[in-house]
DNA sequence: TCCGATATTGCACACGTGTACAGTTCCACG
DNA sequence: CGTGGAACTGTACACGTGTGCAATATCGGA
């Protein structure tokens, strides 16, 4: 209907004002939550803001206000599913809460850094980190400014960082007590300690559980905990009758690696994996696993966050997630 | 070693520039790139900067400039590890040619409009959809506020929406040429049609294939396109000794269902899936597939965003990825 | 020495918004 | 009718930055 408007200027508050006939102040005013604006003035405003298409700026709030409503989330390994699930159901919370998650991949080595580094030009509200925890001294420069940042199963205390972490010693004994329960006596635990926190704990919490139950076992070294070293370690299993794997991703290879050898599932060797990825209850590998409930996870993430931003200055606190047995057919 | 600091103003360009000895335009014209400032104010003003640890405040850049550095992605179905691929290769390469991505998830149906309307006030400089296309009228918005939007893999035209579609034709006839050339009479095509436009054209190119060819070919409705529809289909297979998969989510699915009922594949029944998600290189499945290459899609959609940034009154493109069948054991 | 051209600098304005403050209106109550 | 207070409105400033414009400094050549 109406022509072609070549010159269509970002419409502004300024605009709306003067069709409604009123002052900027009275439509800043009518956006702002809690502000003081007859019902007559908001009617009118809000019509010429309709009329016109206005859209309040959010940059420009954030300037103003000193903080935008941007959550950053700093993720690594995002090809294992449980990176997927985690990351959906944080941007699904952060959204349902009025924040926008802008999702930044830090995958090779120092680019955490870079990438965080990028996170403080934009006064974001907050920042989730999910990839290897990053360098005390960048912690304390978004301490600084202001800015919380909240650590998903990574990493030892840094001052001034929350963390939520899930229960990798109950995760562990469970493990441990549900092999030798389906009746394995040789027990391994697989993973890549080295690489990260949660397996280090997690192998841990096995190698105690089953040392005071006075149970055989070993660890067998992958270089990354993933499908593919999974698969190729069933080479490795001599002797051994109940694996626990310290993620999913890397039990369904060992699943598949496995079967390739003709090794019977669960009569001859048990596996217990953790997390419950979506590929644990499909049919093909219907995986016992500990589950990670990750909805309830970024709930706590999230929480803590905001209950950091509320007042900077409480001591740095540890959220458990709990863990629960997912009892499938493999052990 | 320095006291508790509590009163930590935000560093701005004037602190630096009053460090330095310089004019405050002195500070933002060094960290503005082409920009004419002499090598030594250049220095003094690095030297400052570091020291106060400042960073330019992209919000009021973004101001001034009338457009910030923030893509919007729009997607829909994370569960699938199709999207949890795309989401990755997108945001990585996002972020190398220096975009923030902000990721809105958007499942339940209208909430597509609602997240794709929080994104106008952000001027974002693009906005990549994933999900269900937006209403014609919203396209409108973005258009006239000059925001370019990039479809992938969905839709009819919209006027000024370029799109990215995976070549649904090609992947149609070499779905059938291979289920056929391997040995397979009695065909099925299995799809949520209604839901997706993709599902939709790959089926209707399978079935236009088959047809001149003078196959038999049945179509096999499902709700969704996901594993557990693809699990239960299995029992819908009388007399069917080839199935074409719209993606392999579902194809997974399939497999486990026939093996559950003890159907050999591809002996009795061979199968092709479409995506080459990382599960169907699993031994566990070993799938044969149409690869869509995400990593290619992901810069054909960027680069139409970026060249209708530059250009806006251009005709609305439509750009191409490549199939290509990758042969496993299923067919 | 003088002059024109070039490189660099600072001033001042603009981007779009929130809100303290003072002023105005209006109403209820004495 | 007078008065106090509540509710509302507009003015003016602030947020932190980029950049046009004019002014100044520098330099090479005649």
């Amino acid at each position: 209907m109406s022509n072609s408007e070549k010159p269509t200027r970002k419409v502004t508050s300024f605009d709306v004002a003067r069709r409604a006939g009123v002052s900027r102040a009275a439509v800043s005013r009518t956006f702002t939550p809690n502000a003081s604006v007859s019902p007559e003035t908001r009617d009118k405003v809000v019509k010429a803001a309709k009329e016109l298409g206005y859209r309040v700026n959010y940059l420009a709030r954030g300037l103003i206000n000193q903080r935008s409503d941007f959550v950053g989330i700093v993720a690594a390994g995002m090809d294992n599913p449980f990176r997927a699930m985690q990351i959906e159901q944080i941007t699904k919370n952060l959204v349902r809460r009025n924040f926008r998650p802008i999702l930044l991949p830090a995958d090779h080595g120092e680019s955490a850094d870079h990438v965080m580094d990028q996170l403080l030009h934009y006064n974001v509200s907050g920042v989730l980190v999910t990839s290897d925890a990053p360098p005390t001294a960048l912690c304390a420069e978004f301490a600084a400014a202001g800015v919380p940042i909240v650590l998903i199963n990574k990493a030892d205390s840094i001052p001034a960082v929350d963390r939520v972490v899930s229960d990798n010693d109950t995760a562990g004994r469970l493990a441990a007590a549900t092999l030798i329960e389906t009746g394995a006596r040789h027990l391994a635990v697989m993973s890549a300690a080295a690489i990260s926190y949660t397996a280090r704990r997690r192998q841990q919490a096995f190698l105690a559980c089953c040392h005071s139950l006075e149970a055989d076992v070993r660890v067998i070294p992958v270089k990354i905990n993933d499908y593919a070293n999974g698969f190729a370690a069933a080479a490795m299993l001599d002797g051994v009758d109940g694996v626990f794997c310290i993620n999913d991703y890397m039990a369904c290879g060992l699943v598949d690696g496995l079967r390739r050898r003709g090794i019977a599932i669960p009569d001859d060797v048990r596996i217990v994996g953790h997390d419950d990825v979506p590929q644990a209850s499909w049919a093909g590998y219907d995986l016992t696993t500990l589950r990670q409930p990750c909805d309830l996870q970024a709930e706590q993430a999230i929480d803590l966050l905001l209950s950091r931003m509320d007042n900077p200055e409480t001591a740095e606190r540890v959220e458990v997630t709990p863990v629960s047995l997912v009892r499938r057919s493999t052990a």
